[in-house]
DNA sequence: TATGAATGAGCGTTCATTCAT
DNA sequence: CATGAATGAACGCTCATTCAT
């Protein structure tokens, strides 16, 4: 409720490495509230309950993904390069975050259809994003103009999302940043006029 | 264990609409059991535990998938077009069955790590299968030949996956097999020489 | 839900002594499970949740009195011998079963306002038949035609409920029975004529 | 502890307010804090704890009912009066605070075995004045000099008591002050020589 | 083989009470 | 005196699995 406390991140951030440790159906709320060093009843301060803590460890963390890519939007001009961009900034923030890394492409996939439509809404912010470098760059005929937007977006994103789900289950054995520009070209490959 | 008694099957397509009418969370041994029609104890009699039975689910539904690409193989010469067919396949075949659909893209992906492993051993049979088939291409020069066989295979399945995932979550308000074409040339040309 | 089974009436055996030794707060549900010799998840075979198990208790144990009071009105035929017989019986019930007159009297007033409106429910049909014996009393003159029927059901049934709430509370010390007499007497001159 | 501060009162009318509108078991500290203002640590300086809360807002509104029957004892001079005016007084009281009725009759009821027997021993105060006017009575030979007193005590307060039950039971819907001569004409016809 | 009654471990949430400020 | 954030013990209920018949 108060989210700018800084027990409010505390607990998300308990809740990422409890969930990425103990997996989705083990992370019970006494766990998290253990990992975050507070009693279980002050979740319950910052938390309407259970569902509400992985929203917020969705929303708290996407929110990173989003405004790097805001960024990025700004500072690049081409649809190339932003995505690009984009690309190296997904894999890299979950290269850096092993945890969050198998949270957000395992554990939180397990969640129930009521927590699993919330968490499609604050990654629907994303892929608007998505969708708008992929518009302007049709516009701009940087890329080609008989493109679907939403079975392009579905492309770019499904590409990116099984290229990191794949690392993450082969353990993270390889480095997944220096996969970016062999991903970039496939996707431009598609995209190109 | 004994998968050709006619019961066996009874119970794997009993949890199936039990899934897809219920959601994984709901779908408790005993209603799989009423839907089969057998007594509770009687799952124990064809099935180890709970996990078992999804992963038989999944394991009997995929053969549908590997037999029929593996058919399309044979008959088909070109990357291209085995491309087309194996889409094609895919989205019918969930297309044909609702209840199908609706487990596999959503409700299966609620299950713990260690089931997820499993599937994984499954779906891996099909993934190779299309991993033949864009090595042969690559070797006819159908295909790009810089091409990272794991990359292009994830983007190919991730695509289609994210697709189909899409369709389901819009309650499969659109024709999904008609998208069949534009999936392919987005994909072919990401694929091309 | 099988309310013959033997089970179920051994579980309403063990929530009056468990209710009785523990008071209704601290009679939780493994507490009765244990005391019926059965497993907390067997109770919810028999009852829908544990205010059920309540409702049950008071039903089952109100059908006593409620039987015996037909059985008395059947046989006997003044108004003064009815009540006194009531009397006699209400009282001997309790006398005999120290646990049921704790619970009846102090632990199941303690429930929540939903229980008790279910409680009443019971009730009403004891209370009914105590209106009939006043209705018919009046009626052949044998009780003061000018009474309130509500009003002299609630002193009737106030002055017995008070008697007895008022004996267990003093632990039961002296004998509840051999005030029947004086009850009745003191009644009835508040009833005749 | 200190009764005579403003807080003091403040806080046990806030309690029959939050008590009477949300029930026994969820006028939680908090609530009853809330709604006298204070903060909830504050209860706390002025009692031991949520018992002695509910303790004290029944002896300071039983001492309501005392003050007033000590009055009509000191005033009138006959059994029959005396009785007819702590009736009065008894439904007028009520009749003209549906919270402290609500709580009186049916929430404070809800409380555990500890509550209920100190709560008696304030009760036993109003009790010993109503032995006093039976005794005086008897004396007087204005009652039947064969009256059991704890016998005709638990008649006049358990018709009183379950006649403003009923009356509060049936959300208060007809005039309870109007019902006190036939209440006492019934009484006294028991009590009479 | 088949049954289904019985088992019992496991967990999210509430709320009276405390105590540092 | 007053605050209110923090505490943590306590409990009803579910459901996968077993086993006597």
């Amino acid at each position: 409720m108060k989210r700018d406390k800084p027990k409010y991140k505390q607990i998300v951030d308990a809740a990422v490495i409890a969930i990425a440790e103990n997996g989705y159906h083990q992370a019970q709320v006494s766990k998290i509230a253990k990992e975050a060093g507070v009693a279980d009843g002050t979740i319950y301060l910052y938390f309407k309950n259970k569902e509400d803590i992985l929203v917020s460890v969705f929303r708290e963390k996407m929110s990173i993904f989003t405004q790097n890519l805001e960024t990025i939007i700004e500072k690049e001009t081409t649809a190339s390069v932003r995505l690009l961009k984009m690309i190296e900034n997904h894999f890299r923030v979950l290269h850096e975050d092993r945890h969050l890394a198998i949270v957000t492409q395992l554990e939180l996939r397990q969640s129930g259809k009521q927590l699993r439509l919330r968490i499609n809404e604050v990654l629907r912010e994303y892929l608007n994003l998505l969708d708008g470098i992929l518009k302007e760059g049709i516009e701009r005929k940087e890329l080609d103009e008989s493109l679907d937007i939403r079975l392009s977006r579905q492309m770019v994103f499904g590409t990116i999302d099984e290229t990191i789900t794949s690392w993450v289950m082969n353990e993270q054995k390889y480095d997944l940043i220096e996969l970016s520009p062999k991903v970039h070209r496939l996707i431009m490959k598609a995209l190109q006029p």
